[in-house]
DNA sequence: ACTAATGTCCTTTTT
DNA sequence: GGACATTAGT
């Protein structure tokens, strides 16, 4: 026994993992469970060694639904709870194999799983099954149509703009409130036009509805219509012995209410999560649902797990400081497992320049001390923030991948490319109809809509283009062609046919784009990416909803063997971890952000985020803190800096757990004049004469 | 009907 | 310095 996986746990962690009983030979079943994990104290490793218990007794793998926060974690998690079982299974049998590929098939976030369920469920609701779904980039242009359609967007007054209307709806969507309280409590300055927003989401919705498009919020909300009806919902919790909620801070009212409707009772119900990290209160996420938890589902179990396996105390100290001046919350005091180490430090330079030379000499140290650069990390909260930090990076040649923010997906050569097999895999996706269309050079809007037209009038029927009237003469041969490839799309193999594709769209690409090069070099890269994909419509799915997030790619990209350092969004890094960890820009203005200032709630939202920064690390801790920096707002008037204030969460007791420090790439004299700036008189005055 | 060019506004975090 | 709206030109 002295295999046992299990006997890594400690109490708590065995007591999470193993919580329930079972009766005879029937599967293991347990009453509703709350985890509360504290960050670093392994949350993973328990919800995986709880998959493995269940399977270890009497449950199959298949009947566990895992709900994860990002496609990363449920491959994780599911990988390792095999490893656990294999593990468990050679401890006491010797060596029996056990699991396929794909140990825990139904794990994914809400979004994914939600998609396959409605796939699966489409006559239910009326759905065909070839809908497309909508990236928000997509979804946002799609709203914008009906809003010029509206007139809304001439209007004298500011009207929202298409992203800032896609906000308000899903906000409204995914915490299940009416548009007034939506307006009220989070764009008090839109109020003015409730009326015509309703009226444009209303337009939006039947829109969607006729392209067979679904958003990311409709992937939830239909499947919530679907478990409204209780057969249905019935049904597919039939499927399902017990269902594991990871990140449970973070979900949303709909999300809460789509496991509420599937599990009544809370039976074989686990959901796992710390208040403390709830850091997505602006997609609608809702701290409640953790915090009420044992009131939903009464004789629900809590569990406590405190003690942290990654961090120094010393780090520790300064993050429990920092969150105990924070309002409600489960009360917990995150103790470290490990030795102690050094004080984090709160470094203040002069500018931004200055704070990308620091970090890069920093890095570049630690390095040397033995600590790759991937064991390092850079976090920020804007991701604007890391330019000048990422040219200095490049100057030096320090490898590096980008996390959050963007892009690949957004590019455009990348979209027009997605649109053309988006089109084909649903022909009434006319928002990826126009786009390919309108790369026809002489095709505007007035001829796209034509051809849409034509297209539904056909049922879809590519070859009908061929009749669609008044297509300039110089036009023909490239509407031809357009039309073969469509056709040819339908039943060509995949991912053979994203080659056509690619065919196709090398002339356009050139004549579009003055570097079409390096754009080459996408295209190159998605025609890899789908080799991993077993169809197309598998490939467009869950490309949108888990797009590639590193965006190292457009320059001078490392290898995935090579040595990198990380730069991150702190939203990004949620749930990892790095030896080092510099948070960039710890000021009043990213922590918190200037846009939270005046609201207690999202203060408090902001205070928790600056608590998961901190407690990514685990042996060395930096804050850096400009004093100015830069305001991007107009470059008319040349280079705008404001003077930075201090964080305002380096309160006096959280200031005691640090240690404080300068830092200047440049030497001063005694009137601190900076000894680099200064004019050579002699040499100057010599050089007009020699 | 379409394209190119000029003018104006706004900036967070992501499935 | 980018996205988006409007305008003038082909």
């Amino acid at each position: 026994m002295s295999a046992d996986p299990f006997a890594k746990l400690n109490a708590a962690q065995r007591a999470a993992a193993t919580f329930g009983h079972r009766d005879g030979n029937g599967p293991w079943q347990s009453a509703p469970l709350l985890v509360i994990a504290g960050a670093g104290t392994g949350k993973t490793t328990t919800l995986a060694h709880r998959v493995a218990h269940l399977c270890l007794n009497g449950v199959s793998p298949d009947r566990i639904l895992l709900l994860t926060f990002t496609r990363l974690a449920a491959r994780e998690m599911s990988q390792r709870s095999q490893q656990t079982v294999a593990a468990a299974h050679k401890a006491q049998q010797g060596n029996e194999r056990i699991g396929a590929p794909s140990f825990i098939d139904w794990a994914g976030t809400f979004h994914a799983i939600g998609a396959r369920l409605l796939r699966h469920y489409h006559q239910a609701i009326g759905l065909e099954e070839s809908f497309s779904v909508l990236d928000r980039g997509d979804a946002a242009d799609m709203l914008d149509v009906e809003r010029q359609a509206l007139g809304y967007h001439k209007s004298r007054d500011r009207f929202p703009q298409k992203s800032t209307c896609l906000d308000i709806y899903s906000r409204t969507v995914n915490a299940q409130c009416s548009l007034e309280t939506t307006l009220a409590s989070s764009f008090p300055h839109f109020a003015q036009w409730h009326d015509e927003l309703k009226a444009l989401f209303a337009a939006y919705v039947d829109r969607k509805i006729q392209q067979q498009a679904l958003d990311y919020d409709d992937l939830l909300l239909y499947w919530y219509y679907l478990v409204e009806d209780q057969r249905i919902a019935a049904d597919i919790g039939s499927h399902f012995d017990h269902i594991l909620v990871d990140e449970y801070q973070d979900t949303n009212r709909l999300q809460a209410d789509i496991i509420r409707r599937l599990r009544p009772s809370g039976a074989g119900l686990t959901v796992v999560g710390d208040d403390a990290q709830s850091i997505y209160g602006f997609r609608a996420a809702d701290v409640e649902n953790i915090l009420d938890f044992p009131d939903h589902y009464p004789g629900a179990e809590v569990l406590k797990l405190e003690d942290n396996y990654r961090s120094t105390q010393e780090i520790l100290d300064t993050s429990n400081t920092l969150m105990s001046e924070a309002s409600r919350s489960y009360q917990k005091a995150l103790r470290a497992a490990r030795g102690g180490g050094h004080r984090p430090q709160l470094v203040t330079v002069e500018d931004e320049q200055e704070e990308a030379q620091y970090l890069c000499e920093q890095i570049l140290e630690r390095r040397e001390q033995g600590v790759r650069l991937w064991h390092q990390a850079v976090l920020f909260r804007n991701s604007r923030h890391t330019l000048r930090l990422e040219v200095e990076l490049g100057k030096r040649d320090i490898p590096y991948v980008k996390y959050g923010g963007l892009k690949f997906m957004e590019a455009a050569h990348v979209k027009d490319v997605l649109s053309v097999l988006n089109w084909a895999d649903n022909p009434r996706n006319a928002l990826a109809a126009f786009r390919v269309l309108q790369l026809l050079d002489g095709i505007g809007p007035a001829t796209a809509r034509k051809a849409c037209d034509q297209l539904e009038a056909q049922h879809g029927d590519f070859a009908s283009l061929s009749a669609v009237a008044g297509i300039p003469l110089g036009t023909r041969p490239a509407w031809t062609a357009t039309q073969a490839l469509m056709t040819a799309l339908r039943d060509a193999p995949w991912p053979g046919q994203l080659e056509q594709v690619l065919r196709w769209y090398q002339p356009h690409l050139e004549r579009r784009y003055d570097h079409a090069f390096p754009r080459e070099g996408d295209l190159e890269q998605l025609l890899q990416l789908a080799n991993d994909y077993s169809s197309r419509r598998s490939f467009l799915t869950e490309l949108t909803l888990d797009p590639p997030s590193a965006s190292g790619d457009l320059s001078g990209a490392p290898h995935i063997d090579e040595d990198y350092l990380v730069l991150s969004t702190v939203h990004s890094a949620k749930g990892q971890e790095w030896d080092t960890v510099y948070v960039q820009h710890f000021s009043d203005g990213s922590f918190p952000n200037e846009f939270a200032a005046g609201d207690d709630k999202k203060l408090e939202e902001e205070r928790r985020l600056a608590y998961v920064a901190l407690t990514r690390a685990k042996n060395k801790l930096v804050l850096v803190n400009p004093f100015k920096y830069f305001v991007v707002q107009q470059a008319k008037f040349g280079d705008r800096h404001v003077y930075g204030t201090k964080s305002r969460f380096l309160t006096d007791p959280v200031l005691a757990t640090l240690e404080q420090g300068h830092w200047s790439s440049q030497a001063r004299d005694a009137n601190g004049w900076r000894q680099d700036l200064r004019v050579d008189l002699k040499q100057r005055a010599r050089a007009m004469w020699s």
